[in-house]
DNA sequence: ATCAATGGGGACCATATAGTCCATTCAGTG
DNA sequence: CACTGAATGGACTATATGGTCCCCATTGAT
């Protein structure tokens, strides 16, 4: 049988589909990003993993899956990234580093393509519910490592008591995601700046000290 | 000719003429948005609109076209909105009806298809560059009119005279944007509702009072 | 009524795109 | 080496979609 029953997981998988497989992924990866999701057609993902379609139809059913699978990879790179950014953030020092890291990559490129997960969150909520459950599910997660930093900082004392971690941390979210669209909109990353400066000074505004 | 050599202004054009072109961009509007703009095809305004083939191309050149005027309709539209609301601000309780009445609209919809002007920013930024210059443009007046709201708060003594009106506009688009993007993610208007009053509670310091 | 110009209906075309299928090659195991 | 299942190449199909074209209808002016 050329296309398993189960295009998924199951049967068994040598190293080099694993291999072809992991091509795919990483090209449509990169490819959604840059183009959109929907831009990117299945022959732009083949061309640029240098696959057959047969390759493509073994390991992914349909195009549908292999957006799920993007979306879900790319939630778990950045969630990788903040995690080693965020698990140990006990100081507003810590907080304007974890700006500067945000709007120094985005900087790079000028604002453009603009977050790896908002993009797709704006695209995909009204047209894939799966995949929107899972954005929703990550920015959930992404808020929670602010928040755990922030309720650290709240039990060392360095945020006031009445500081509520939870809001400050959708708080932030949200002014990173609307500097995020603002930067890629205008091509200058300034909006992006204030935006988050604006949402650090009301964190500020609960320092004790 | 069929085809005439300039689609758009130019020759004469009869009320039944324009009530056509009103009616062809009316549905591309409200599809555009509810769709998305590249998941909107030219078949599904030519039934919306009940309209044929070549009276679309009478009337537009091309879909790029479409697309440019959707989004210059949209902008005007907002941007008549938002002056109706705006051009009158001169307290902090009139924000907090600003804020109101955007929540309240999100909410009709639990926060589905986002902010008309960004999902179409974030959809087109990296893809019509023409389109983005409007948006950004859009962009910049609106958080004008907000900012001129800010300035009369000011001036008034209302706001303290180091609060930075164009700074703090910034900010509030910025909250309003990803508010506006975690709530349709979320299907759940809660972070938007948060991300907007940081942003008030932000200006609010600024507040002389 | 006639005529010219605008408006309209819809068949038609070229291409892009998702998805199918099968013959062939490759790699591991007896 | 022979065999087997996975991996691959790539032709092929069906459909969607943007765009063209031709002919007919409507309308307003003379």
């Amino acid at each position: 049988m050329s296309t398993p029953e189960n295009a998924q997981p199951g049967q068994r998988l040598t190293p080099r589909g694993a291999a072809t497989r992991a091509r795919i992924l990483a090209a449509a990866l990169e490819l959604m990003y840059v183009k959109g999701v929907n831009a990117t057609t299945l022959d732009d993902v083949r061309a640029a993993s240098n696959t057959s379609k047969s390759q493509f139809y073994n390991h992914f059913p349909d195009k549908e899956r292999l957006v799920r699978e993007v979306v879900a990879a790319r939630a778990a790179q950045i969630l990788e990234r903040e995690r080693g950014n965020l698990e140990r953030l006990k100081s507003f020092r810590g907080l304007v580093r974890w700006r500067d890291a945000l709007v120094q990559r985005n900087a790079l490129r000028n604002g453009a393509y603009g977050c790896a997960l908002g993009s797709m969150a704006s695209e995909l909520a009204d047209q894939d519910d799966q995949a929107r459950a899972t954005l929703a599910q990550s920015f959930v997660e992404w808020e929670g490592l602010l928040a755990a930093g922030l309720r650290r900082m709240r039990d060392d004392g360095v945020l006031s008591p009445d500081a509520d971690p939870e809001r400050l941390a959708t708080g932030l979210m949200a002014a990173l995601q609307g500097g995020y669209l603002l930067a890629e909109t205008a091509h200058d990353i300034k909006p992006m700046e204030i935006a988050l400066d604006m949402a650090l000074d009301h964190v500020k505004s609960f320092l004790t000290t």
